[in-house]
DNA sequence: ACTTTTGCCTAACACTTGTTAGGGTACATG
DNA sequence: CATGTACCCTAACAAGTGTTAGGCAAAAGT
């Protein structure tokens, strides 16, 4: 069961460096929420860095086949952007603390696995820009300045792991509606 | 000249900790930034958190005069809201770096000036909540979730400093008026 | 000329960091 | 009973941390 307690290992790692950042976090205060010794971590992971990989990427990968999905399945631009700010939103708050990791530590990953990353982010970045080229061609958001619309969508989209709260009365559907709504009428020609 | 070079180690500690972030930046590193030795710093600050705590206050005071101001001089809650954004990305354009570190390494200060620093945020996003509550009032802003209509503006507001690129195309009160209109349309009542 | 101040240095402190080596105990399997 | 293995330990390492003490040389002030 050596792949059951590495899963316990990341996801407190996660609620740590969520909390503390990657280097504000220290292998011994991870290895005591886990009543263990520091030493004993490393039967399950390979290293800290480790860790830090397989958050970041664990997310990464889960948008990036979200993605994919959307904007393989549905075909209207309106469709297929409320179904990929729907997506993202599930994937921040079903993970939340992973999110946080996702989004601002991501920058302590090693040389090599960091350029991988933004690879990916961008490849994200592409995804989405690809849903608003369409809108674009059907006629149904105004071309402005598309990388800026771009980035005000995802900079909504990810800062909500800043505020959500599981327990709180906005549950990610609704947060997910209220978003795309904000977004379309911002983004949506009013003849 | 002791303020003047205390300026130098600041700026140049603005820049490490965006990049590196606060704890990921060692005080040797910092100082061999500036042709020194770790312990010559001692001379001018009185610790690492002394630098953070000047960095996060700097900005964080720079916002609150300015939602201030918005708040005591202009009076339509469109033109108000316009002046905001427009003050607040003009802040963030100017100290790219320091307000990255407003962003991300806040929570790294110590536990009685991170106190002082949540309130001093909370006061800034109230004053953001009573334009918006104005515009209701005024009956040009649709009521719909004040909450999340602020939070989904600073955090496109916030993410600036993740992208913005001081030798880019994009000038400041460009970025600061793509915004507003992207932000407007989604606010305002169209009838 | 002498004194003070400025601006930096080296050395050291006490402690924390990620990680490895090697061992020991409890339990399952033969 | 013997063997293996799952699970965790202590001890230690080499390196890096923020910070203080004390000193030395050049410049400035008198």
């Amino acid at each position: 069961m050596v792949d059951r307690r590495r899963q316990q290992i990341i996801e407190m790692a996660c609620k740590r460096f969520a909390d503390k950042g990657f280097i504000g976090s220290s292998m011994r205060d991870l290895a005591a929420d886990m009543g263990l010794e520091a030493a004993s971590l490393y039967t399950y992971i390979k290293s800290k860095d480790d860790l830090l990989e397989d958050i970041c990427f664990s997310i990464g990968n889960k948008l990036i086949n979200a993605i994919a999905e959307v904007n393989d399945i549905y075909f209207n631009a309106e469709e297929k952007l409320r179904m990929a700010i729907k997506n993202h939103v599930e994937i921040i708050c079903a993970n939340p603390q992973a999110s946080k990791v996702f989004t601002h530590e991501w920058r302590h990953l090693q040389e090599a696995k960091k350029t991988e990353f933004i690879t990916l982010r961008n490849q994200y970045e592409q995804g989405i820009t690809e849903i608003i080229d369409t809108g674009i061609t059907e006629q149904i958001f105004i071309e402005d300045d598309k990388r800026f619309a771009v980035l005000t969508i995802l900079s909504a989209v990810n800062w909500i792991s800043e505020w959500y709260n599981p327990q709180g009365k906005m549950k990610p559907n609704e947060i997910a509606q209220k978003l795309a709504d904000f977004v379309f009428t911002g983004l949506k020609k009013t003849i």
